[in-house]
This record gives structure tokens, sequence and C-alpha cells, in this order.
DNA sequence: AATGAATGAGTATTCATTCAT
DNA sequence: GATGAATGAATACTCATTCAT
């Protein structure tokens, strides 16, 4: 990499990390582009070098921070499995959304980001998006997960998105005002719907 | 009611309907009091005698159309059970969600205005707001229902929250944007969620 | 006129009177609305409730000024004449042309205001402002002098066209730039090429 | 011509037509000098190796296009007199003119292009640009035209302005706007008036 | 000669809210 | 109760120009 590309990825970088902390601090509406210029110590028309406008920035930080979300509890995931050999897929598909509630539970203000901001589109990306090259993405993981476990699923792709808009809509509300209930009290009733979705999409002969 | 009570609901009526008209039309950010004031025929100043602000008067409106959507949905039900009279709990569930979910279909704007803009917190006034005097409210209604089909639900609150959540979420991206799918191929896997979902907080001995 | 009413003439008077005196000091470029507030002592929104923006206070100011030269060579005309009784049109027409020319001399930022800023759609409104009410406007003017001098034209609107846009054009190489030549070498060549433009607009029998 | 003496015209070619594209359809404020170098396909440094700023390229446009029109009717002007050879000083004039203004009338981006952007002392520069060297430029022409029709003129240099000023000023507001006489209203007292104003430049003994 | 990354000055406009009348 | 004039904070975005490579 030549110095100038070296350079352009460490304010790049710099942007997006300055931009988390503001956004995740004071909210995406109370931050302005001079602010986050300004913290990350470039000039404020380079900004515009390196992302359209504040909602550009904010897009890429949620897809790179629900991704992270993902690989973080496929990784959890994968060495818990070393132990407890016989998960089935419904066990698995808990796990992960246990282990991501947990997280989102101790860091608040992720939530606030992430599930204000979150349109099905902007995490579809973050869905398919490859931490380095020779990795798989979170898609490519949720089938492997079906057919590793033998489990015939009709229609996946809706059953992993009503799954996924059930759990962050009703987290929010959850961990945040406790309405109407906090998560803990929530968690059997969420887990025990998400085996009941996921059962109403399995095809048994 | 006297001549001034009489003059005084008549123009927080038109404040109201302005509003709900302009926020449908142009969004809540994009409209100004000005704007509501000048076309509900009334002073800037004014306005604040009626309400508190813009977010004030946004969140009446959402309560109140969304009252509107379930009194709709539990007539419509009413009537249907002239003729139809062994539905269970769980078909009457399924009718009120589809019934609001054909409403919100063919009317977006609607959609938009109060997805957008909905918390759980909102949501739970709408449930408990009486149209007239008499009247019993939506949260009543749905108890109601349980004990007439005789069904014993644990935590009913909880299971009614994790549905509103997952209809209103999912509709939202399945109308507007038919991701990942439209609404009409979201539908059977939805009722059967919702009955799942149901079927995991019933009591059975 | 009430409290509020005198008010409100006084700051719309305060701010055109600032922009003026801006204007031709630095340019209309150069001056921003929140110069021309501050200075006027109003606040930046207050400029709003008097004017659409820059080139709407501009144009007013533009009219204004056109206005006031016309009244003045005209007033001076009045006086002239009551010396100087057997005048033809076309000398008073010159008569008319040499007085703005002169002031404008004097006035050279106001010779750049008007003239840079010019259109024929905003010298026509000039043409037609009046003073006060019991007064006649240009136009009436020009058109009584045609009929006091027994003189008959064809096409007067376009004859009156055609001189003003050659005197401004000129005048404004002439005395700014003294290009080709300076005003003083200009004037009997463009006295004679007014009289020129009249005798050909003139009918003769 | 050495490569690099080739390859430096070729680029300033590219960026005079480029801007002149530009500055035609989208107006001279609304084109950034990025824009001009990025059509041209050369670097935005690079501009400035070949015009100090924008107003510089837009000068030299300017020149250049008022050049072409003079060019362009002095040719006409020569085949017309190859039928026509008795035509006077005033005829020869007059067709000059009407064949700009026909080619203006047509060509409206380029009449507002040049009006617009118009001032003396960068039209003094096109009459006497020279298209090739063996060439003759268009003052030298006004001059030829002088002698070769045995006319007598005070001050040509003045009179010629006087008629660029009057042509130029009013065909604007007249073909742009029909202010307050479309062009074919305004051709025969433009034209009337041009001779007024060459006669009364003209010594007779 | 050519590049293009970086700079940072510069500004119009909206709008919620108040308060004198 | 009602009015509407006045306020002034708050912010995105462009673009000419430079200069290290």
């Amino acid at each position: 990499m030549g110095k100038i590309e070296s350079n352009k990825l460490q304010k790049q970088t710099s942007l997006l990390n300055t931009a988390f902390h503001l956004f995740t601090t004071k909210g995406v509406n109370k931050t302005s582009i001079a602010e986050i210029s300004k913290e990350a110590g470039i000039a404020k028309g380079t900004f515009y070098l390196y992302f359209k406008d504040k909602y550009d920035i904010r897009n890429k930080l949620i897809s790179h921070e629900s991704n992270k979300l993902f690989q973080n509890a496929a990784e959890a995931l994968e060495k818990y499995k070393e132990t407890h050999q016989t998960l089935s897929f419904e066990d698995q598909i808990v796990f992960i959304v246990g282990h991501i509630v947990n997280i989102l539970n101790k860091n608040r203000t992720l939530l606030t980001f992430i599930s204000k901001n979150l349109s099905w589109g902007i995490f579809k990306e973050a869905l398919e998006m490859k931490t380095s090259d020779d990795d798989i993405d979170f898609r490519q993981a949720f089938y492997k997960l079906i057919s590793q476990t033998g489990i015939r699923i009709r229609e996946p792709e809706i059953m992993l998105f009503m799954i996924t808009e059930l759990v962050s809509s009703t987290c929010y509300n959850s961990i945040l005002f406790e309405e109407p209930v906090g998560i803990d009290g929530l968690k059997p009733y969420l887990y025990s719907s998400i085996r009941a979705i996921i059962k109403s999409h399995e095809i048994t002969d």
C-alpha cells in the first residue's frame, strides 16, 4: 500500500471511530459534520471526500456494528459447541439471540444507535458482510447451520426476517424502557416464541 | 357544553385534522407549527394553548389513529362472529391482525406515519383509550376475549406486546419495501407465527 | 397608524437604507443578509418578514433609486422651462438625459449599483412608480410631454426603450472605464444620436 | 509543432470546448472548475497551468465567440456584395447587424452567454483578434469599409461603440424577454436608429 | 508537466417559542 | 383567550486554490 493510500485509510478510520463515538453519545441528529471532522482532526471539506453525508457514514456504521455482533455470537457458538455437542437448530439460534441480547443489554448506547436507525435494507448488508476475504458471511453461516443440523425449513429467509424483527423491536422496549417487562422477564417468552416460530417453519413429513 | 367550550373543542379538532393531513403528506419533520396553525386558521401562538409542541400533537394523533384501527377491527370481528360462531381465540386474534394489516396495506401514508413514530409507550395509551364513556377499551376487550374463549394464557400482556411488535415491524418492511417478501407472501408465515406464539403462552394441564 | 404599524415601517425603512449603503459600498454579492440585519439593528430572522431574499430587496432599491433619478430630472426640467419657454421635444429629452448623466457621473457607486443589476423588467417598475398618490408616474409624464409639444411619435414605447438602453449601457462604460472615451467626450455624440433616434421615430407628413 | 506543443494545444482546446458547453448549458456561476476539468479529462490542478481562473477562460471564450460572429457576418457580407454592388456604408452596417441578430435569435444560449458577461474591454479584444496570421481583424475591416465607400465619419470608434452597445442591450431584452417588443417588431426601429446614428456622425460639406 | 488530496472560508434560511397588546 | 411580530440559534455543503509527489 502506498503512502497516500495508507494515509487515506487512516483518515477514514478516524472519521468512523469519531462518528461512532459522537452518535452513541449525543445521537445522530445532534451531531454535526463540523463536529465529527473537527474531533477527527481533519478539515470539514475532507469529510465529503470519504462520505456522501451524515446518513452515509451512519449506515456504514450500523452495518459494521451489526456485523460485529453476529460475528461475535457465531464465534461464541463455535466455542460453546466444543463442549455441548448435541445442540439442536433451535438451541443454536436461541444461543445466538441470547448472546446478542446480553451484549446489547450491557451496551445500551449501542442498542439505541442500532435500533433507532435500523431498517431491514441496511441490516441485510450486515448479514452479507465478510470480515476477511477467506471468511464466510452470516447468511451463509445460517444456511450451513440448517444443513448441518439436518432440519428442513420452509422459507428460511422469511423466518430469519421474522426472528430478527421480533428480537430487535421487543428488546428495544424491554431493555431501554422495561416496558412491558424487563429483559430478564422477557427472555423466557421471547425464546419460546422463537422456538415456536421455527417450529411453524419446519417441514415434517 | 358552553359556547366557549364548544369553540375550544372546534379549534382543537381543526388542529388535529390539519396536523394529521400534513404529517401524512409531508412527514412530521418537514411540517412546521406555523404551517399547521395557518392551515387550521388560527394564530401561531394559539397552538401552544392546546398542545405542548409538535411531538405532543403527533403522539396524540398516533394514539388516536391506532385506537381507531383497533376499534375498527373489533367491530369487524363482532360482525364476523354473527355468522362464524365457533372461532377459537387464535382465530379471532388472527382475524384482528389480518383486518388491521389490510387497512394499512391500503393506506400506506397511515402505515408510515404510525410505524415511523411508534413506541410501545404511546401504543399503550391507544389500547386504553375509550371512544365513548360507556365504552370499553381494547385492553379490556382483549381480556374479555380470553375469558370468553376459556383459554388460559401465561402473561397475556407480554404475549400482546410480542404479537404487536412482530406485526408492526414486519409489516412495515413488507408493505413499504416488499422486503424480504411482499405482504401477501408474508401473511401465511406471519399468521402461523402468531398462532405459534399464542400456543407457547397457552397453559395446558 | 397604529403603534405596531409605525414600528414595522420604521424597520423596513431601516433595512432599505442599510442595504443600499452596503450594496453600493461592497457590492451586492459581497453583502450578506446577516450583515444587513445586524447593521439595521434587527434580528436575522426578522429580515425575512419584510423581504423574500437579498434579490428582492435589491430590486426594490433599484426601482426606487431609478425612480428618484427620473423624478429629480423631471423637476429640474420644470424649473428650467420657467426661463426657457421654447424647448422642443428633443431638447427636453436631451435635458433629462443630461441631468441624469450628470448625477450618475458624480455618484459612481449609484451608477455601478443600478447598471450592474438593471434589467428592463425592473426598470419598467421604476417608470410606473408614483412618489405620492396625487402624483403622476414618469411614463405618463413622458406621454404628456409628447402631447404638449405636438410632436407625433411612432411607437413611443420602443423609442423610450431604445434611448434608455443606449444611454445606460454607453454611460456605464464611458463613466466608469473611460472606454472608448470619457463621458465629456461622449456627450455630444450621445446627444446627437438621441436626436437622430427621435427624428427617425417622428411622423412627418 | 513538436509533440509536446501539440499535446498542450489539445488540452487547451479540450478545456475551452468543455467550458463553453458547460457555461452555455448551466451558466458560468453554476459551473465549477472541477467540473470543467473532469469533463475535459484532465486533473483539476492542470487547469491552472492553462488559465488563471474561471473568469480568464470565460473572457477568452467571449472574445472568441464574438469574433466568430463578426467573421461570419463579414464573410456573408462579402458574398452578398457579389450580387449587390451598390450597397452604401449604412446598408452594409445594417446587413452585418442583421446577420448577427439573426444568429443570436436562433442561438439564445450564445446570446445569454455573451450578453450577460459582456464588457466593452473584452469586446475590444474580439474586434482585434485575427483568425489567421495573414488575415485582417474586424476593426481594420471596419475602417476599410469606410474608406471603400468614400464616406467621412467623425469619431468612427465612438460610433462603432454606440451602435454595438445599442444593438447588444436592446436585443438582449427583445429576444430573451420579448420586452417591450419581440425582435421582429424591434428590427425596423433598430435599423432606422442605426442609420440615424451613422448620419449624425457623417461629415458633409 | 501533471496529478488529486486536502483545505476551510463563506451564508442563506427555517422555525420553535415568547410576550406585549 | 387570542394574536402575530420578533427572535437568534443552528448547520450542511461547495469550490477555488495549493502543493507534495
